[in-house]
This record gives C-alpha cells, structure tokens and sequence, in this order.
DNA sequence: TAGTAATTGTTAATTTAATAACAGTGCAAA
DNA sequence: TTTGCACTGTTATTAAATTAACAATTACTA
C-alpha cells in the first residue's frame, strides 16, 4: 500500500487535528521558528502530546529527538495529505451577513482552497462583488460551477431555502457541502455533507457551565452538610 | 441516583445530538405533527435510528409503540436537560462582521439563552446597539458582565487579541467561552471551553472530496486495467 | 383469532478514539 | 566515560461511541 493509500485510512479526528495542526504551525513559521515539541504542539490545540505524536506516526513524519519536529517540513507534508494538488474552488451561496463575512474570512488564507463565486436571489446583489468575488444569479448556478469547476458549496442562505439549494447543487455537480443553516439538508451517495449550527455549540456550552455551576452548588451544600454533622459531635 | 445527576454523565455527543433533535423536533412541531418516530429524527440528523433511541433511552424518556415519541413532551424534557432554569446570558466580543451576524442570528432563537451585551474597542461601535443588543466599551467588560451576570463569552474578534480577551473574561468571571477564533485560547480549571474554526471544517470537505475524486480515478482506471486484462484474453 | 409487520427499549458486540506504557536515542552534565 | 534527562515512536490498554441483535409490544390483516 503506498503512501497516498495509508492516508485515505486516515482517522476522521486525525485529518481535523491536522488541518489545526497546519494552522497553529504556520503561526509559529511567522514568529520564526523553526522547530517544535509534541507538548507545544499539545497545549496549543488543548489534547495530550501522545495524541500529536500518534497523529503525526499515523501520517509516517519523524522528528528530530531533542529537536522536535521541524515545523515547514510538517506543514508541508501535511499539505500533501489534506490540500488537493490543483486546488478545489468554492461557491458561497447565499450572499446575506453570514456568507459576505465568510468571503472576507477565507479570502487568501488557504491557496489551495479558493472562493471562485457567490450566488443569490436578490438583484440587488447580483452583478456586484464582495472582497473580489462575484455574485451571480442563482439561476445561473449550474452553468458557473461547472465551467469553472467548483467543487465545494457552502449554504447560508435562509433556512427555509436550504433543502432546494442542497438539491440544485448536487444537480450542479458539486462534491462536497457545508451547510451552516440550521436545518439540514439532504444529499445522495458520493457527495459529503458536513452541518454545523453554531446554536448547537451554543447549547453545548451553556449546558456544561449549568452542570459546573450546579456542581459548584452541590459541593457547598455538601460542605455545610458535613460541618452541621461535625458540629454536632 | 437522581434524575439530575444522571443528565451530567451523559455522553458529549449526546448532548450535542440532543440539541439538534430539539432543532428538528420544533420544526416539526411548527408543522402541526404531534408525533415522530426514531427513524425520522434519524433520517433529519442522518444518523441510525438506533442511536436516537439509545439517545432518548439514556435520558429517560420512552416513546409509544407504533405512536413514536411525543414531540412536544420531548421538546420540553431537553429543555429540562441541557437549559438552565433561570435562563444564561451570554456576550459578544468583538462586533465586527461575524460579531454582528452572530447576534443577527441568535436573537429570539432560544428563551433560555440570550445575547445580553456585545463589546468592542473601536468608538465608532460603542453606545451603538446591533438588533437591540447595546454595544459596551472593552473597558467595562468586568462590571458588565458582572453587573448583568453574564455566563458565556463568544470571542469574534481579530485573532491576534483573542488571547487577552480570553483572559479578561475570566477575570471577569465568565463560566464558558466560545472562541471563534483561529487562534486557540487558554482558559483555566472551571472554565468550559469550546472552539471552532470554519477554515478546519472547510478543510476537512475538501480533504474528504479530494478522495473522492482520487477513488473515482482509481476505479476507472482498475477498470480500464481489467478491460485491457480481459481484452488479452 | 392467529399471524404479520412495525416499532420501541435494552443489552451485547464492535468499532473508533484516546491514553498509557515503555523502549530507544541523543545530548549534556557530572 | 557514564549517568540521567528529555525527547520520540510504537505497541498495548482503556475508554467512548456506535452499531447490531433481539425481546417485547401493539396494531392491523387475513
Ligand atoms: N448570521 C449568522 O451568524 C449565522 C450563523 C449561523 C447560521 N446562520 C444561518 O445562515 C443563513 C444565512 O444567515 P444570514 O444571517 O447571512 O442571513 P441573511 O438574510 O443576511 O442572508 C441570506 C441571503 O440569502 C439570499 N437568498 C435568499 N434566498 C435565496 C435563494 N433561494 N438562493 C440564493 N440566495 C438566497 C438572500 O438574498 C440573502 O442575501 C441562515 O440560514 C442562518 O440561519 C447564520
Ligand atoms: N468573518 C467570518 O466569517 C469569520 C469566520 C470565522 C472566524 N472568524 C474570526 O472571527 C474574528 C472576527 O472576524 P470578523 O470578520 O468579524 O472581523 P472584523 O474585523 O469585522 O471584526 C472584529 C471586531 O473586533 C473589534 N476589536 C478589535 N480589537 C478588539 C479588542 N481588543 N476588544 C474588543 N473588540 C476588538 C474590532 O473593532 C471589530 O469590530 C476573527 O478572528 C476572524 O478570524 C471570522
């Protein structure tokens, strides 16, 4: 099995850390560094310096022992792994609050990974560009993504409009969607489909600060329990 | 073993999904249905039906045979879970573009949760209110947040001062940070934290379309082997 | 009324992910 | 030189999450 092969078996988990990995090293290549520990790497991304070093066994890297790992070679190999060599163009649609300050967040961070177009229903919108990138016409959707061969989508368009834009740009040909409204969407074999609702990170935290607060609570009364049971020795 | 205590071992995951079946199981309560089986909520989330139901198995709850589960019962015992009674209140730092969309966003989404106050350093934006949430000077983060009892930070602002608001809002007190942000923060014991970058879920898309792509060549050209093969026969 | 299909609830098995354990190595200081 | 320390790399173990298996129940149908 060559190397290109072992990679595909890579864990789900391990192709996210590497992407983290690539983003907290190329802040350490500005600072000019130029090599890193497993355990910097580690507190950096809040895991455990085995977790890093597995990682990076998995993908077959070796550093240097007393020298950590030397941080362009990683970012390089990781980009082998997870960039694609031609790169892969993106389409926004939905062209509201979420998906302009996306356009300016993405725009020049990754080469490999460009923003090619936007698209809407609102003629206001239409014909003009944010940061660079065009708006088109929704109507024009499947003709722009397959001449200039786009490959990814990104929904932030109302939530109502989520399902018929999944389907309208699975018909376009596109092979992967990130769908960031709230209600998820549908898509065949063959296309992958990541949803994130940032409600639902919300919730998530909010309920862990309930049981920490809750748990705080808990270890008073039980405090107070304990005293009242000494005093009455 | 109370009911309560039993809700704080529940898995992470679980109460990730929990959220999103609470997304789904409005929406469904919306469209006047009453009732709803696990292999519906599984398809919606695209998950087995098996998971929802150890899911709701674990938090106790037990549907009707050939019914499914009660949708406006269900609703309200996730609420009982993962909202707190007295409802949190939550801050925004940074109200810039994702800051702003943010609010845009959650304001009137969840009773039990509420955006309270936005801060920001640029004058330009303090006094200002975004979708009636005022605006507050950096300065006054302390007293804010402790004045208003606010639980939860969400950081959006630029990446190089997400560490010194990480840690001003614990100073403050804040129980739980949401950061945004590509540049992970730190956050002592006590403190939950949660981040999330759209660049590593972008990333993670296309890695995952690129291997697609990569199969789909493989296959044609195995097949084009086999062709070949079975031509020499 | 007996049989069948559809559904829940629970335990068991499997898979995936994370952690621990530890051997190996090179450098530095004694 | 030798000893010990601070790393890496890998295998073994444990833990978490998912999936499978299946008994139990109900409603419908023949
Ligand atoms: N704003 C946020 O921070 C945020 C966060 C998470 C999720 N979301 C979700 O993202 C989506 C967009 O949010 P937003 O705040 O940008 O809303 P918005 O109203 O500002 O933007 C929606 C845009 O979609 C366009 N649109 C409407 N129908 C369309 C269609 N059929 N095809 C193409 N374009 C269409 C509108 O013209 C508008 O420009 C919503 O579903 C929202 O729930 C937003
Ligand atoms: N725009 C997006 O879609 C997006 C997506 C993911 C992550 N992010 C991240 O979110 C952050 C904000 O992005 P944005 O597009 O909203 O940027 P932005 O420049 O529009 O907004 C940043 C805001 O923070 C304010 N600010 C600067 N320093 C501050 C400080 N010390 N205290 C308080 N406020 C301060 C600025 O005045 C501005 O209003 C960035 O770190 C960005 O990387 C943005």
């Amino acid at each position: 099995m060559n190397a290109r092969d072992t990679f595909k078996q890579l864990p789900h988990k391990t192709i996210e850390r590497l992407s983290q990995y690539r983003r907290a090293l190329l802040i350490c290549l500005d600072n000019n560094k130029d090599h890193i520990f497993s355990h910097e790497i580690a507190k950096i991304q809040h895991i455990t310096p085995v977790q890093v070093r597995r990682d990076l066994m998995l993908i077959g890297y070796s550093g240097t022992l007393r020298k950590g790992y030397n941080i362009k070679e990683l970012i390089d190999l990781i980009a082998d792994i997870i960039d694609s060599e031609e790169g892969i163009k993106v389409a926004i649609v939905g062209m509201g609050n979420l998906g302009r300050a996306l356009i300016n967040y993405f725009s020049g961070k990754r080469h490999k990974l460009s923003i090619a177009a936007g698209f809407d229903v609102n003629p206001d919108k239409i014909g003009k560009t944010v940061n660079g990138i065009p708006c088109y016409d929704c109507k024009t959707m499947s003709q722009v993504i397959q001449e200039q061969n786009i490959e990814i989508g990104i929904i932030t368009v109302p939530d109502t409009q989520s399902t018929a834009i999944a389907k309208k740009l699975v018909e376009s040909g596109i092979k992967g969607i990130l769908n960031y409204t709230p209600k998820p969407v549908e898509v065949p074999d063959g296309v992958y489909l990541e949803e994130y609702d940032m409600i639902t990170t919300l919730e998530k935290v909010a309920f862990y600060v309930k049981m920490e607060n809750e748990r705080t609570v808990d270890v008073a009364v039980k405090r107070q329990g304990q005293g009242t049971a000494a005093s009455n020795f």
